[in-house]
DNA sequence: ATTGATTGCACCATCGATTGTGCAAAGGCG
DNA sequence: CGCCTTTGCACAATCGATGGTGCAATCAAT
């Protein structure tokens, strides 16, 4: 009815239409009025004046007051990846079920970026952080801490606040032992056949590798060094190393256990450049599960880790009053090749289908 | 050297322990001190105060007084498709370059929570806000319109605000050739083997339909209506669709144009359940980009939508003081089988390689 | 009619930062 | 020394919402 031309409607604009104090006004328009014993027509009155003239609260106003802001924010290392993107996608709308505000944002894996970029949030009274993949999770934590903004760490643990992460140890020794029970077991294979590439100086990387080594060390009985070949987290880095071991073998490994989706892509990169021939027979498993990958025209077996419970289990901790300083793991999901698994997105209803 | 308990400091804080007043202070940690003619001995004082105590600014208070929160908005439908979190990746990295503070929200292609999302946004007084494949872009702009919040929309464009997209009419067109030369041209080919899967009543499902059946009536001199499946942007829909066709017809179509990443996934779970032979031959081409699609045991055609040149031209056009509001189409990127792109993860340094 | 309880609401300080305005002290000039 | 300019900063209002406190009006009971 009423058009605002600029500005939007306040308490105080609703305070003087109504005839009403601001601080009235207010209490109608938060839903604290039957405790501030408001009469039942006045908070009437002022319901149809906010929704005539399109009131909403200032939430800088009720944040700066509140010294909360009704944001939860998740950190992610990077968008771009299913893995990721997934946990961003599940988190909004866990967080908008509890009636508060997701906010996510990506700080590049550089412990500089992510400190700034907490420090930002915080300085925007968020309530809550989830610390998803933190390089810092400990240095996040002092931060946090000063704030008094509770906090949990994902995928990555720290050591002073609580961790939900995948069980990378379990997750690596089953995608090891179904990589070699693909490639037709440890009769015929050789414990060199199979390697690592991918991953970096953190837990998940460390645990993986561990419960990759001690596979091949109780099957094999050895573990040759040289197939433990850690790239980072960058495609281009594991094409490299990809390209290296094929320029000197003139093939590639027969087994390979593929830290990441994102160090996969690097594998695509090579296989871009090189003939059939150059992976005919391999097996590739994959810490982490994307739909496409899994229909590749050799055998992926994949991890998909279980980003629903470890989301569900965060927010369950967060709720404690006090929760204890521990690790919680996530049993992995070893997803066998050309599987389509249903993700966050299926719970999207479809609104509003084709019409023409 | 000072711990702060809980509390943060504040600029009243600082006040005291320089002996100056809070407006000194402000001016002094927000940069506007030499304009206030303020010594700069004093400046020095209270920066060295301020490092001491950790001091940052509360951005509510800030953003309260100012009427602007720094906070800049990127609205998708989902977070969950390498489209959109590649979208998302880009946005963050130009914001945090025009030292903002990115903010990054879904709102699930759902007209009602596109709203609530965005009226929450304003409620906290974003500065800009881009809109990526809103289903009620108008609507969208009416609240950001009241609020004068500068917007523009991405992907799918609105009639009353700027809007840049990808030049969906000539992207489809290029598939849809590039399919049917694939599968060896009219020739051999009927046009009732080419099916458009997916997409739903949006502005680029319509083009891309516009390029698909104005493609198949130059060749072919006929496009049958059966041809067009949109089944929305659900995997389940899609995957649906197939069935139903391979229980009426044994098989798929030969060459399949499917509208989105989204949709390709109803097509792999399709493919899980089926023999081999149910797609030996087929020819897909997708209107999205997708690494692992790619490389897929069957030729996939792929359009990769130039997502930094859009948000380029996006960020270009929010700079300017009155931007026209026109429709920016960006030519997409016919890329063909088995290609491994870079995307914006390459731009992000590794650090900290591994090290044990 | 007086007392006491209840109802219904207004007043005002507060959250932290910003900014227009004012004013004392210092410096310059004749 | 008197007057004017410049320097350097303090004061106080403001942004919008919140909630503790206080007070007048109404009502019930004696």
């Amino acid at each position: 009815m009423d058009y605002q031309g600029k500005k939007k409607a306040t308490i105080y604009d609703l305070s003087v239409l109504s005839g009403c104090s601001p601080s009235t006004v207010s209490a109608v328009l938060n839903g604290t009025w039957r405790k501030r014993r408001i009469k039942e027509s006045t908070a009437e009155l002022i319901q149809k004046l906010a929704e005539q003239h399109r009131y909403t609260a200032n939430l800088q106003a009720r944040g700066l007051r509140n010294s909360r802001s009704g944001l939860v924010g998740l950190l992610l290392p990077v968008h771009d990846s299913r893995y990721f993107s997934s946990m961003a996608q599940t988190f909004e709308a866990e967080v908008r079920s509890h009636g508060k505000c997701p906010v996510v944002v990506s700080a590049c894996r550089d412990p500089r970026e992510e400190r700034t970029t907490v420090e930002t949030l915080i300085s925007y009274s968020i309530d809550e952080l989830f610390v998803a993949g933190a390089t810092d999770p400990d240095g996040i934590h002092a931060l946090c801490e000063a704030a008094g903004i509770r906090h949990i760490n994902i995928d990555l643990p720290g050591t002073k606040a609580p961790s939900v992460i995948s069980d990378n140890y379990k997750g690596a020794r089953m995608l090891t032992e179904a990589i070699i029970h693909r490639l037709g077991g440890t009769g015929i294979l050789k414990p060199d056949e199979i390697y690592l590439f991918g991953g970096r100086n953190d837990h998940a990387s460390h645990e993986r590798i561990r419960g990759f080594r001690d596979i091949k060390t109780e099957m094999f009985g050895a573990d040759p060094d040289k197939c433990i070949q850690p790239t980072g987290y960058s495609p281009d880095m594991s094409q490299k190393a990809f390209e290296t071991f094929y320029a000197r073998e003139k093939r590639l490994p027969r087994g390979l256990f593929i830290n990441s989706s994102i160090n996969f892509e690097g594998l695509l990169r090579f296989l871009a450049q090189h003939p059939h021939e150059a992976f005919a027979d391999i097996v590739v498993g994959c810490y982490d599960y994307d739909p496409f990958g899994s229909f590749l025209p050799f055998p992926v077996l994949m991890i998909r880790q279980d980003v629903e419970r470890m989301l569900a289990k965060a927010f369950e901790i967060m709720e404690e009053a006090r929760p204890a300083i521990e690790i919680h793991l996530i049993p992995p999901e070893l997803v066998h090749p050309r599987t389509a698994l249903t993700g966050p997105l299926d719970l999207i209803k479809e609104i509003d289908a084709f019409s023409r």
